[in-house]
DNA sequence: AAGTGGTCTAGACCACTCA
DNA sequence: GAGTGGTCTAGACCACTTA
């Protein structure tokens, strides 16, 4: 084929992606659509196999795009689910402000599975934290609308809730939280760190993520109103399933 | 039914990926230190060129390997910066004439470049939080180290900053929000949504990603103690660079 | 000059989905 | 059964880095 000189001459799979993604973007291929396959980009521009699997593995390793084997290409849907940092200082009180991502804010239920509880040794980072490195240990999935969108591991010093409920898979009304304050040890001040990264196999297989998607790392401490170290929390959270929102004042 | 990827026999290229990220993870492939490349891969494991590539490619599009080229594929580093969200907008901060960013870059020398300032139509959903489309936009690019870090785009509303420093590129000691307060506008509340993403290739080029980065999104509005929005920051950053700091109370 | 990663061709066999 | 994506082979030419 005959090809005009361009100075900026991006490869082949470049521009067909470069191409598709724009049809994403501007709504002309819609969330599901299945895009042009392996045989049809194959035969629309004259490549090879492997070429017009690079042009689609681009968009899939952008999370653009997931692939069904057997069936197709199709662009991916994202529907987060909004999670509220601080709500305290909820931002209704204080003026007509609007989310400026859509998110679904109505209570769809989370299911927990993959509970256990165990007596282990924290380790090194999380000891620092609370202390010491004897800790229960808390371990559970949560799932939203049947699909797998969190794990979180919790670290509670072992010294301060040795056969109390926490240490029970089922820690009943109030979940943990209020099992914490029964024992007078209600959280007061918390701190998050977020990250975001690309995840480990291991995380890709437990929250099912299809290629190109990140996850975002929240570590959260909380304390007692001492400041008192009473749980560590490490959450592993799909990236195309959260929005994470934070309102403070200055 | 929900596909789950465990194959009884892994294929060839992730047995070899899952080899050298465990290397990597191990300590034993350190920051910096090269990867056995593609023709080594091909010796030790007689295999194709193609498939000694795709199982670098995993490690690339985890992040925990960059390719150089005419070089080798070297482990990568991580050094981020640690940016505190509800802490760092206080009002000492900035109200001393101090720029937001001291308190994140903890010395670490930052560059700001590619300011533009602009009177522009805000995208339809920034228009809806402040209210209208009218806008000044200010655009800009920090950099630590040399390194591209992070983008952000700013957005007032026209009819409250028209012809104030806000509108210039240098906006001076204590950075707009000072600018803000000087015009009776001091921001008092904020609310952030934080996600996270694959880059645009906008993004990858104009932040120097290399593959496998995720980029931290962060929508933040700040309102007066009325509650009437004064700005609307839509920030991009290198996921690999940042860690993100909240700190609030029960 | 030798080695490296980047791009591309032209095949092959497989497991899976869907009509 | 036809079509799809997943894996793999065996070549090729290129631009780039390094010594």
């Amino acid at each position: 084929m005959s090809e005009s000189p361009v100075p900026h001459d991006l490869p082949i799979y470049r521009r067909i992606a470069d191409g598709l993604r724009a049809r994403i973007l501007s709504g002309e291929l819609r969330d599901g659509d299945r895009l042009p396959g392996e045989n049809a980009l194959m035969a629309d521009y004259s490549i090879a196999r492997a070429t017009a699997r690079q042009a689609l593995a681009v968009l899939i390793n952008e999370g653009l795009a997931v692939p069904k084997r057997g069936s197709g290409v199709y662009v991916r849907s994202f529907k987060p689910i909004r999670r509220h940092g601080s709500r305290r200082l909820s931002r209704e009180q204080w003026g007509e402000g609007r989310a400026i991502w859509d998110a679904d804010t109505r209570g769809r239920p989370f299911t927990v599975d993959e509970v256990e509880v165990v007596r282990e040794q924290a380790p090194e980072e999380v000891a620092r934290i609370l202390g010491g490195p004897d800790a229960w240990v808390r371990r559970r999935r949560y799932s939203v609308d049947g699909r797998p969108v969190q794990l979180a591991t919790s670290y509670f010093p072992a010294q301060l809730v040795e056969g109390s409920p926490v240490t029970l898979p089922d820690t009943g009304p109030g979940g943990v939280y209020a099992r914490l304050a029964d024992l007078g040890l209600a959280p007061a001040h918390f701190t998050e760190e977020v990250r975001a990264r690309m995840p480990a196999p291991r995380e890709t297989e437990f929250l099912g993520l299809p290629g190109g998607t990140p996850v975002i790392v929240i570590a959260r401490t909380a304390y007692t109103s001492p400041g008192s170290p009473v749980e560590h929390n490490e959450m592993v959270l799909d990236s195309a399933a959260y929005v994470l929102q934070y309102d403070f004042d200055a």
